[in-house]
DNA sequence: GCGACAG
DNA sequence: ATCTTGTCGC
C-alpha cells in the first residue's frame, strides 16, 4: 500500500511532544470502518544488533476465519530510543516500510501498545492509524497509564479505564482466569468496537492471532 | 520533589 | 523489547 507520511521523525523528546499535541486533534473516535469486516492485520516490533537494527512485522489475516492471508517484514536502523509516552518515535517509521509492502489493505489493524489510553492521548495506534488513515486499535499487555476497578475472571469481560476523569480504554479479559489486555482506540474506531473486534480476534490464548502472528514473524531470526 | 512508566 | 530453564497449575 502508498503511505504518505504527515511529517518528518523528531529526534528530541520536545519535538515529540509538538507532533503529537499538534496531531491529537485530528484522532476519530468513533466507528468510520468498513464492515463487514474482511481483513485484520497485526503489527508488532523486534530487535536485532542489541537494539540498533528495528525489524517490523505485518500479518494480515481473513476475518472472521483469522486464516493468514500476507505477511512483510522490514528492517532499518533505530533511531529514536525507548522512552514510555513515545514508543510510537521508535516503532513507527519500520512499521510504515513493512506496511508499504503489503498488497492487501486491510480493513483494521491491531497494535502493540495503547491507542489514547496515553497521557496526551496519542498513542502508537493513534499515531500510525492517522499516518496510513486505516482504522487502528491499541491492545497492550502492561497499563501505561490509567486506574480501574477489578474485573471477573470470565473472558469478555471489562472495566473502563479512567484518567484524569476521561474515560480512555478498557481492561478486557480475552481468556478466564488469565491476565487482562488494555485496550483502547486507535484511529476510527469506538471503543465498543474496539473491545468486540478484540474478542472476535482472540481465540485460545491471551492475544489476539493477528499480533500472535505478527510477533512470530517479528521474533524469528530469519 | 517523589514515583510511575506501552515496547 | 531482550537475556534464559525449569517449573507450577489446570
Amino acid at each position: 500500500m502508498k503511505i504518505y507520511q504527515r511529517h518528518t521523525w523528531p529526534t528530541t523528546v520536545d519535538e515529540a511532544i509538538k507532533i503529537q499535541e499538534q496531531l491529537q486533534p485530528e484522532v476519530i473516535t468513533e466507528d468510520n470502518l468498513k464492515q463487514p469486516l474482511q481483513y485484520v492485520a497485526g503489527v508488532d516490533m523486534g530487535f536485532e544488533e542489541d537494539g540498533a537494527i528495528s525489524r517490523a512485522a505485518v500479518a494480515v489475516l481473513s476475518f472472521p476465519d483469522l486464516q493468514l492471508q500476507e505477511t512483510s517484514i522490514a528492517r532499518r536502523p533505530t533511531t529514536f530510543p525507548y522512552i514510555p509516552g513515545f514508543l510510537s518515535f521508535r516503532e513507527i517509521p519500520a512499521v510504515l516500510d513493512a506496511l508499504e509492502k503489503i498488497q492487501t489493505t486491510p480493513d483494521i489493524i491491531l497494535c502493540d501498545g495503547q491507542g489514547i489510553a496515553h497521557p496526551r492521548r496519542f498513542g502508537i495506534a493513534c499515531h500510525l492509524g492517522l499516518i496510513i488513515d486505516i482504522p487502528t486499535i491499541g491492545v497492550a499487555k502492561s497499563l501505561l497509564i490509567g486506574k480501574h476497578d477489578d474485573l471477573p475472571e470470565t473472558r469478555g469481560s471489562w472495566q473502563p479505564l479512567i484518567h484524569k476523569g476521561d474515560t480512555v480504554g478498557a481492561v478486557l479479559r480475552t481468556r478466564t482466569g488469565v491476565k487482562p489486555v488494555y485496550v483502547s482506540s486507535g484511529h476510527r474506531v469506538s471503543l465498543l468496537t474496539a473491545i468486540d473486534c478484540v474478542l472476535r480476534c482472540t481465540t485460545k490464548y491471551r492475544l489476539p492471532e493477528t499480533t500472535r502472528f505478527a510477533d512470530k514473524l517479528a521474533s524469528s531470526k530469519d
